[in-house]
DNA sequence: CGGTTATGTAACATATGAAGTTACATGAAA
DNA sequence: TTTCATGTAACTTCATATGTTACATAACCG
């Protein structure tokens, strides 16, 4: 199965921005992230609708945090993209009517349901702000070795 | 992302074998699934190549068990599947020279890893003769309603 | 033997969805 | 009013599960 990187890309891209204030285009973003600005445009667009985010057109625009870093967990990140699928595997049906499908389901869906549950629990143990505290801790002993943040 | 469901679909294909004993062909069970001979045979591949099932040609030939139920798990036969990936996300880059990026994949692939292990786990709690053993109590049930294993 | 029935497998088609790209409308600031 | 930025639709690309066709291989049957 391909893999969906949204959620680690939008958690990169707010990284990047909790790393000084001001606010920072799409391009610049994308340039960062080695990507494409509407890429960037698409995965905002959900932390925009619930106000983790500000976008603003024109000149000196851009996008800018406006949350509280250490209110904001990975599970409302998550959120703020649709809450897309976490587990690569389903169900072959989901109402059937044979009873040894009803059989398998009930067992994958038991393993699947904890999984995701806990994920999800996982998430929202992590806020924003902590993500920045490790990654101070990388720079700290990066910058001893005279490397910038985007390393080699 | 659309979701693989290679595993749920062998294990119907299991369970289907264990209701009566004796041989199958790829056919046969095809329609039982609503799908192709040549995917059945893909999906019990990896199956075979382990001894979990033996396949033979000719007439009187098809599929047939070769395992004790009781001690083959849903992980023995997630393992026998080639172990697809179980998560429907992923970090963006694997090995970021970004420590940015580094920063949030050590987040990810916390959480990540341990849904991964806690489905595995799952998996090798439940074997296929507790699925068969539901499977029982299910028919049972739908028996009194003079209904068959596939229902309406 | 030759015909029938089955698996084994390659090759190709289809479908889905993320990611990337192009194009253009909208709006804000210089 | 020109420039710069986002917003968004439409399209292409890519990966991969699934479906299908075609044919080789092997076992059994007459």
């Amino acid at each position: 199965m391909k893999q969906d990187s949204r959620l680690s890309g939008v958690l990169h891209v707010l990284l990047h921005m909790a790393q000084q204030p001001g606010s920072f285009t799409s391009e610049t973003l994308a340039k960062a992230m080695d990507t494409n600005p509407v890429v960037i445009r698409r995965i905002m667009a959900g932390l925009r609708d619930l106000g983790y985010v500000r976008s603003e057109k024109g000149h000196g625009g851009g996008w800018t945090l406006a949350c509280d870093l250490t209110k904001v967990t990975l599970r409302d990140v998550y959120t703020a993209l649709g809450s897309p699928a976490l587990l690569a595997m389903g169900n072959r049906t989901e109402a059937p009517g044979c009873l040894v499908e009803q059989a398998v389901n009930a067992a994958l869906d038991q393993a699947f349901g904890d999984a995701q549950a806990l994920l999800l629990s996982r998430f929202g143990e992590v806020t924003l702000a902590m993500l920045g505290d490790d990654l101070r801790k990388r720079l700290g002993s990066r910058k001893l070795q005279g490397m910038s943040a985007h390393g080699a």
